[in-house]
DNA sequence: AAAGAAATTGGAAACGTTTCCGGTAACGAT
DNA sequence: ATCGTTACCGGAAACGTTTCCAATTTCTTT
């Protein structure tokens, strides 16, 4: 049989259809036995009111964007989980859309958002620095960037943002490095192009260098980007250079395991060769052999508060948020102490 | 401003309503320089026709559900974004929704059915099976399984599916080890409650030693769940055994890692002491050290099949169809010719 | 040129909600 | 008994489309 209406639950309950849609809206002015009983009858046809005419007359929709930059990287899929959970929970859809690698961000951003009207953006990864004209403002949707660093200072009115203090993570992880005696560190991370997390975490190597009495040396460095591939191509190209580094950081897990395959499979030896530290936490970088030590993100915690966050936007208007998490070095088996 | 409607176009390009709608759904009957006109004002005032209204009127959504069960699966993730893409192309919107470990499979999807309007379900891995009064079949929406057997003859009406030779492609994994050389071949897999995808690799398992003149011993068998740890768990249950099996066959590649690392983590060697094939050829298993021979199952294709068919059935109401892929087998490091 | 057929167009109803507005009932106070 | 207040409720308009139907224009055919 086709859906019922409220107009035919109205009828069968004996009441008017804006009495119906009262109860199912919780709104105060309707008596208690009418409810009660408007509620039975609900539960007993098994109505569910259609989304598409409530969203056209409310003019919004319950769908939640969630994009994503890097699908490849377990470290979103974990936190997608997480969101999805949450979206879940409080009877929005979750639309989910991938972005291409060379993709404007902020122009996906936008048309997402008109396209599929939706009530709240949720952006893992990505650029959205370069705001022009207001574009993204006046369409007046909360968004929460995740994993982004937001560089301009002004943009932080236009979004709220999730993230991790990446400078300091990173310098906790090398300066570890340092303090287990190596002296000669190279660096496996984005190129110079990121202007996101990538580069704080370059910027947190040079500081625990630094702070260590290292020099900072171009040479111990390799640009990647977040793949096996790339991690595995990258730490080659710093092997091949033979500088005798007894360590690597390696700002990615994944690019962490690419690059612990790369010098394994040249027959050195983790860590009693050459140590090496990931960053993200994925379940991935245990269960590599040997283990690999790495920076762990919050990655479900973090997925949770940019949903919350969003909610907060969407529901009570508050203005934007800027969280900040803190990481947490797991020492696993791919460091070692130098004497 | 406020959005336009497709009243407002209509007014601009004077013409009716109507007029434009036929324009906007690629109608037959309207006039060459009409139709240009038309066009040529939606481009230019950048109108996007709302979807809610669309949806009420045509009594439908334009909603791709995507049920998942086993996120953290990368086989899973990668399914998924070939799927998006798919879906993106033709201007639909995917859902997504992850299943816990023990809902109701079919359930759920009824719900999200009804309660998302959803124009079609693709799900990914699961349990279909006991199917009760046809429920699903009369809600007439088209559902397409991905990875999932189907063991009931009768369900083929029901569902399309998309799905590989779970037997053979067991079977040759192990026959290979077979031919080079292994007598004590272990199995971990998925346990005997999986009537599906599992099942199938253990019955190709079984007859693949039969055909070489192996004997089965459920000694060999140690049962996990699609899990790093679950396969780390269960490989150290099998080595504890003190069976001496000098190769493993592992029913998925995370399952295999976590093997492996068990493996190796008792200071055995990787093919040296023990074999080992994985099943589903994600990118991990090859940068895993060393590398993991496994059975590659084409998944980018498997996804974007799957929707292509699900469009069929959507569009044009053709009848189920039943795709089933051929598989590969990768050889890398970590088998070893016995002599 | 007239008639009929075909092509093109506009008007209006309908989809299922929400919400404004007004109305009735109940009740206490006078 | 009348009035005013409050609580509760129903009718109907409106949201932005699609599509049926009828009307108008154009084209063919004679």
């Amino acid at each position: 049989m086709a859906d019922l209406s409220i107009k035919d639950i109205a009828e069968i309950a004996g009441v008017g259809v804006s009495t119906v849609s009262r109860v199912l809206n919780d709104h105060p002015d309707v008596g208690a036995k009418t409810r009660e009983k408007v509620l039975q009858i609900i539960e007993e046809y098994n109505y569910i009111p259609n989304n598409s005419a409530r969203n056209l007359k409310r003019s919004s929709t319950n769908n939640i964007g969630v994009l994503v930059k890097g699908i490849h990287n377990p470290f979103f899929s974990q936190m997608i989980k997480a969101v999805e959970e949450e979206i879940n929970k409080k009877d929005y859809s979750m639309i989910l859309h991938y972005n291409e690698k060379n993709s404007n961000d902020i122009e996906v951003a936008i048309e997402l958002i008109k396209e599929k009207k939706l009530k709240g953006l949720i952006c893992l990864g990505g650029d959205f620095d370069d705001l022009e004209n207001n574009q993204l403002l006046n369409l007046k949707t909360p968004i929460v960037l995740t994993s982004i660093n937001i560089t301009e200072e002004v943009n932080k009115d236009v979004f709220s943002s999730v993230i991790i203090e990446n400078e300091v993570a990173a310098f906790e992880a090398v300066d570890y490095l340092c303090k287990l005696g190596h002296k000669k560190i190279g660096l496996v991370s984005t190129g110079e192009g990121d202007k996101n997390v990538g580069r704080l975490r370059h910027e947190g190597y040079k500081r625990a260098l630094k702070a260590n009495g290292l020099e900072y040396n171009e040479d111990f460095i390799s640009f990647a980007h977040y793949t096996f591939k790339s991690g595995y191509e990258s730490m080659n190209r710093l092997l091949d250079k033979d500088l005798d580094i007894t360590a690597v950081f390696v700002t990615s897990d994944i690019m962490a395991i690419g690059a612990s395959k790369a010098i394994l499979s040249r027959g050195l030896r983790i860590p009693e060769d050459i140590s090496v530290v990931g960053f993200d936490g994925i379940e991935y970088s245990e269960y590599f052999h040997p283990s690999i030590t790495t920076v762990k993100q919050p990655v479900e915690e973090m997925g949770r508060k940019s949903t919350e966050i969003l909610f907060h936007l969407i529901e009570d208007k508050k203005e934007q948020q800027h969280i900040v998490f803190k990481t947490e070095l797991l020492e696993r088996e791919s460091c070692k102490k130098l004497k």
